[in-house]
DNA sequence: GTGTAGGGCGCG
DNA sequence: AAAGCGCGCCCTACAC
């Protein structure tokens, strides 16, 4: 499928006249330290170590490989483009113009993505990988390792196979793309394209409080770290040698949410070990955050904002990702050893954040799939009640005229509680002795086994249509034994040609269990998961309907997280574009009209949940 | 030294 | 009958 290639030199190529798609791809000087994944795309591309040794150019028939600035750029210019990984090809490309290794005014029609397709279609998003997946071809990646740490110009073997090797990955970019583009509907291609811009836009910062508060938590994880018998500070290992030396037993897990620490710092509280273990838990949270504000200083651009990359279909039922090697995704929601990440991020001079997000979307896009009219008829007629109410008032007895959240404060009831447990926990199949713990850190709720046990049943018994979803799915899916699953997303029921799928590769069904390949990897499939799955991916296609539908009406996010779209707004008009943005994202959706959607937003001088 | 697995810490 | 799921990054320990 892939063909060998064809090496021009840069005067050979000049020569002829070719029309169509080109790949472009370029080489650049890495290493463990100085790579994408230590400072993002900008940084990388604008670091003095930064050194673009090769570019590869093919039109399938012809391939020029040769330093950038060789090239002769003005043959491709105003054509289409695809790189595998395009936004790393388009930071280097832009960078060279600055630099002046290539004339500036050069630039494709369109520049495309073999990866961000390939991740579409759930295939592996490498290279290597999607070659092999799509083609069943086996890519040799080793040039590539050879070179890292070195540019090959200086040894002439090493730049003869990194050139050859540089020319068939062009190729192969080149081939995924033409097999598969047809496949990447129009909408989900501008997803990308907006996902790109927004980190590219990057946002505005507080560098000041980035700065101090990475000090103090620097000097604070320090200090704590002293007072600890060995190093380094946060090993397990020496943690559990010291236990030893004291006679305390170690506890099963040093980490602060497992429940068997939870069992073992009860009992050994009064214990050195204790006081350890929590010096350790602490060292570790202050360390993470402090890595995090470095992260984001390692990215800072002139601008004073800070560029960011967000994995567009990063997960397999097609919510975005973190990546670049900063997670926005995960910043913590509250103060850790004294710091707000979120408050790091901040509105730019004369404008607001407004930070919109979907109350309890996946709950209410269960119950849609489950069919559950009942219980979308309430949601309908109680506007302003949330999912764990509708759940009281659909499956638990709930039937006073009071909103849940005020009779339970009035009447100090844990009602409220316990069917917000149920609603997240019980959903997708979670069994008693999961829910147990799930009530405990969801709700605050101290279950016996038979508390459980009856909660789980009596769910069950009430929500039907849950349990029946989750046997549907599961024979359909053991139905395709031998075969891949694919189970359709209502986004794209209208549009045959285009429709979305989860996929589940190579079903294998035995007497124990249903296996199947989902992102490369073998995993049990049974009808919860198969139910979760569906419904976070719908999920995803509600949050990617609103960020297109917005971004058409001039709403541009600078930051989306899996539920919420963050903007920044002209303060002047900021509460009446508000009204505007959240009125846009409950309008209901034209593939799923029925689907109760709430969305809750507020303006901020910075971000907060 | 480099790559990787597993634990831990964060999020929706 | 039973099974929450989806991510990313840092650190340590360990194999090579």
């Amino acid at each position: 499928m892939i063909p060998e290639p064809n090496i021009l030199t840069p005067e050979a190529w000049a020569e002829i006249e070719c029309g169509g798609t080109v790949a472009v791809d370029f080489e650049t000087f890495y290493t463990a330290a100085y790579s994408v994944a230590e400072l993002g795309l900008w940084a990388y591309c604008h670091d003095p170590r930064f050194q673009a040794y090769l570019v590869a150019v093919t039109d399938g028939e012809r391939t020029c490989v040769c330093a950038p600035s060789r090239f002769p750029w003005a043959t491709i210019a105003g054509r289409t483009w695809v790189s595998h990984h395009r936004d790393f090809d388009r930071s280097v490309f832009e960078r060279l113009q600055e630099q002046s290794a290539v004339p500036s005014g050069i630039a494709p029609a369109i520049w495309l993505c073999s990866a961000a397709l390939c991740a579409y279609l759930q295939h592996p998003r490498d290279l290597v990988g999607a070659v092999k997946a799509v083609f069943g071809e086996t890519l040799d990646k080793g040039p590539r390792e050879r070179a890292k740490g070195r540019v090959p110009g200086e040894d002439y073997l090493l730049a003869a196979e990194i050139s050859r090797y540089a020319a068939r990955d062009a190729l192969a970019c080149l081939a995924l793309w033409n097999h598969l583009e047809r496949h990447w509907p129009p909408h989900e291609r501008r997803l990308f394209d907006l996902t790109s811009d927004m980190g590219r836009h990057g946002l505005a910062v507080d560098w000041a409080y980035v700065r101090a508060k990475r000090l103090e938590l620097e000097d604070l994880a320090g200090s704590i770290a002293d007072a600890l018998p060995w190093k380094p500070a946060t090993s397990v290992k020496q943690f559990e040698a010291a236990c030893e030396r004291i006679g305390v037993p170690a506890p099963p897990s040093t980490s602060s949410a497992d429940p068997g620490f939870a069992r073992w710092l009860k009992k050994h509280i009064d214990s050195d070990a204790a006081t350890w273990v929590r010096h350790m838990q602490r060292v570790r949270s202050a360390n993470r955050t402090a890595k995090v504000l470095e992260s984001m200083e390692a990215r800072r651009m002139p601008s004073g904002r800070m560029a960011y990359e967000l994995k567009y279909f990063g997960a397999s039922t097609g919510r975005w990702s973190g990546g670049g090697g900063l997670n926005l995704q995960n910043l913590n929601r509250k103060t850790a050893e004294g710091v707000d990440l979120r408050r790091a991020i901040i509105a730019p001079p004369g404008h607001v954040l407004a930070a919109v997000d979907f109350s309890q979307i996946e709950s209410r896009v269960l119950l849609f799939l489950a069919g559950d009219t009942e219980a979308l008829v309430l949601f309908r007629d109680n506007p302003d009640a949330d999912a764990y109410e509708i759940h009281a008032r659909r499956t638990m007895g709930y039937a006073e005229p009071e909103p849940l959240k005020a009779w339970c404060d009035r009447t100090g009831s844990n009602l409220r509680q316990l069917a917000k447990a149920r609603v997240l926990g019980l959903g997708f199949g979670c069994g008693w002795r999961k829910f147990i713990e799930v009530a405990r850190v969801m709700a605050g709720l101290e279950l016996s086994e038979d508390d459980s046990k009856g909660v789980v049943e009596r769910f069950r018994d009430s929500n039907p249509r849950i349990v029946r979803l989750w046997q549907r799915l599961e024979d359909a899916c053991e139905a395709r034994d031998g075969d891949h699953y694919a189970l359709p997303l209502p986004c794209t029921q209208h549009a045959p040609a285009a429709k979305r799928y989860v996929l589940y590769r190579d079903v294998h069904v035995s007497d124990e269990d249903i296996t199947a390949t989902v992102a490369g990897e073998r995993v049990k499939v049974y009808g919860g998961l198969l139910a979760e799955n569906w419904t976070q991916a719908t999920a995803r296609d509600v949050l990617a309907s609103a960020w297109l539908r917005c971004a058409c009406a001039g709403f541009v996010p600078v930051l989306s997280v899996h539920d919420e779209l963050v903007f920044e707004l002209p303060e002047a008009t900021a509460e009446a574009n508000l009204a505007r943005i959240i009125a846009l994202m409950e309008t209901p959706l034209p593939w799923a009209p029925h689907l109760p959607l709430k969305v809750e937003g507020k303006l901020m001088p910075f971000y907060s949940k």
